[in-house]
RNA sequence: GGCGCUAUGGUGCAACGGCUAGCACAUCACCCUUUCAAGGUGGAAAUGCGGGUUCGAUUCCCGCUAGCGCUACCA
């Protein structure tokens, strides 16, 4: 956990992160280690790179260094929005080109201070920061398992800071002494990473260490192709979760997201992708993050994920809801519980369509949808039929798929009436939806008295209107 | 501004010099269906632009353009 900004770190966040990971089904055999405990390795080994002439004392002010005195938040959101506008706007010619910031490098010339000048300011009690001091010449390359060999010019670097006037350590000093004490072997991450890999390896380097293998994955971008974030809604883990998504769902979909199995295979378990998976698979582009795909990826695992495996998730819905019934926990409840959730499956995209037009398989209190109202309960002679069917069901011998079909075909026959006309209407009259599985298996899932009763309501109800 | 990375249908990926550029999502049509889905069949839809190299370029090289990233005492 690289918590090492104190001003910024908000650890109530970290609890939000691990809850993630585990949904995602992701683990970990150590920790999590937090770098905001181990302060004192950091700057130990800040004072040894120093020591060894590859980093120097910098009494820079932070804010001249950085060129800019907004707080760093509204920096970034500033920055966020300029770069939303600029691409918005997007009219070729736009005078005013962005102002061309001021060259860090030659802001600073702390690295020429001799030594007794340093520990002259260093008595006086002066803030300074440790700063890397990057070589003028020459340059640095590293192997990069996805972006291949890579090398970059030294001076194309500027002197970085390793430890804050604070003593925090920086992302750059906290990543790699890390690292190298926990024996890493391969750094995989984000490719908004890749420019500052060679300043990590000169300090590796000063540090005494080889750098380990690096590869770095591609960014994922929003619809707009600015990368993901607050900005597009929902971004963090936990509001796809909230919004009904399994999380094997979304992995495989994330999974997919800068990597290929190779072949025409989407849908895989986990197991099939630790197997296949190989950093050489890996993409180099940004990916655009696709709201439509991912539905369906949940859509495939709501209807082909074992049962048993589904209920939890279904049942942690219908609690959320307030329709969870501790009948259906075991026994015969759970059996029909399960049936149930099986019937309902084909039909649903996310979690909550369980318990939205699958409400009233879970509750009695439910609403005639209008629009299905307006389309299957049009013919006036239904007030005359839904009695009599009531009646019908309330006779009918056996409970079951087929006699439920000759009760009401029997009726539209003596009626006169297409069968179709009242399967809709009474569809209607039982689950308050068009959207619903085949007739008769719902009135078996639903049973002989809620069917009566509710073909009774919805009688009812027309003859109140 | 500087440096870097990337560039195949709307989106995600295949094709890592050689079939009529393949698959999936989305989209359109049809089939199936006594609702709605799912499923099936078919259609439309792509190698950013310009130069090279080569018998042959999506693929290799250069330039341009665009997008993204880095350029912080953020990570």
């Amino acid at each position: 956990v690289e918590d090492t900004d104190v001003e910024r770190n908000r650890p109530e966040l970290v609890e939000g992160i691990l809850e993630s990971l585990r949904w995602l089904g992701l683990d970990w055999d150590e920790g999590p280690v937090f770098q905001s405990q181990r302060l004192e390795s950091y700057r130990a080994a800040a004072e040894r790179v120093r020591a060894s002439g590859h980093a120097y004392w910098c009494f820079c002010a932070p804010s001249s260094y950085a060129g800019a005195d907004a707080a760093p938040e509204e920096a970034e959101e500033d920055a966020a929005e300029a770069t939303a506008a600029a691409g918005a706007a997007k009219s070729p010619g736009t005078g005013a080109t962005p102002q061309a910031k001021t060259l860090r490098k030659s802001a600073c010339s702390c690295h020429s201070l001799s030594t007794e000048e340093q520990a002259a300011k260093r008595a006086r009690g002066e803030a300074a920061a440790i700063r890397f001091h990057v070589p003028q010449s020459g340059s640095t390359q590293f192997q990069d398992a996805v972006f291949g060999p890579r090398e970059v010019a030294n001076e194309e670097m500027e002197d970085f800071v390793l430890l804050r006037s604070n003593g925090a350590p920086t992302y750059q000093l906290g990543a790699v002494v890390d690292d190298i004490a926990m024996d890493i072997s391969h750094v995989i991450r984000g490719a908004d990473h890749l420019s500052n890999t060679p300043k990590q390896v000169l300090l590796y380097r000063a540090l005494g260490a080889e750098p380990p293998i690096f590869a770095h994955v591609p960014l994922i971008l929003g619809p707009d192709r600015s990368r993901m974030s607050k900005r597009h809604g929902a971004t963090s883990v936990a509001s796809y979760k909230e919004e009904g998504f399994l999380p094997e769902a979304f992995r495989n979909f994330l999974a997919l997201l800068g990597w290929s199995p190779g072949g025409d295979v989407e849908l895989l378990t986990t197991t099939e992708m630790v197997e296949k998976f190989s950093l050489g698979g890996v993409s180099r582009t940004n990916a655009v993050f696709d709201r439509a795909k991912l539905e369906w990826f949940n859509q495939q695992y709501l209807q082909k994920m074992p049962v048993e495996t589904l209920l939890p998730f279904v049942e942690e819905e219908l609690r959320h809801a307030g329709l969870w019934r501790e009948e259906w926990g075991s026994g015969a409840g759970r059996e029909w519980f399960s049936r149930t959730v099986d019937l309902l499956r084909p039909r649903t995209r996310l979690l909550p369509d369980f318990s939205h037009w699958g409400r009233a398989f879970f509750s009695d209190e439910f609403e005639y949808d209008p629009a299905a109202r307006e389309k299957f309960w049009k013919e006036p002679r239904l007030a005359e039929w839904l009695p009599k069917l009531a009646e019908g069901y309330a006779a009918q011998p056996e409970w079951n798929h087929d006699a439920c079909d000759k009760t009401l075909r029997d009726l539209a026959a003596a009626e006169n009436v297409k069968a179709g006309v009242l399967i809709n209407a009474t569809r209607v009259a039982i689950v308050g939806v068009a959207v619903a599985p085949p007739l008769f298996d719902t009135m078996v899932a639903l049973g002989r008295e809620r069917v009566v009763g509710r073909l009774r309501r919805a009688h009812a109800h027309l003859a109140a209107r």
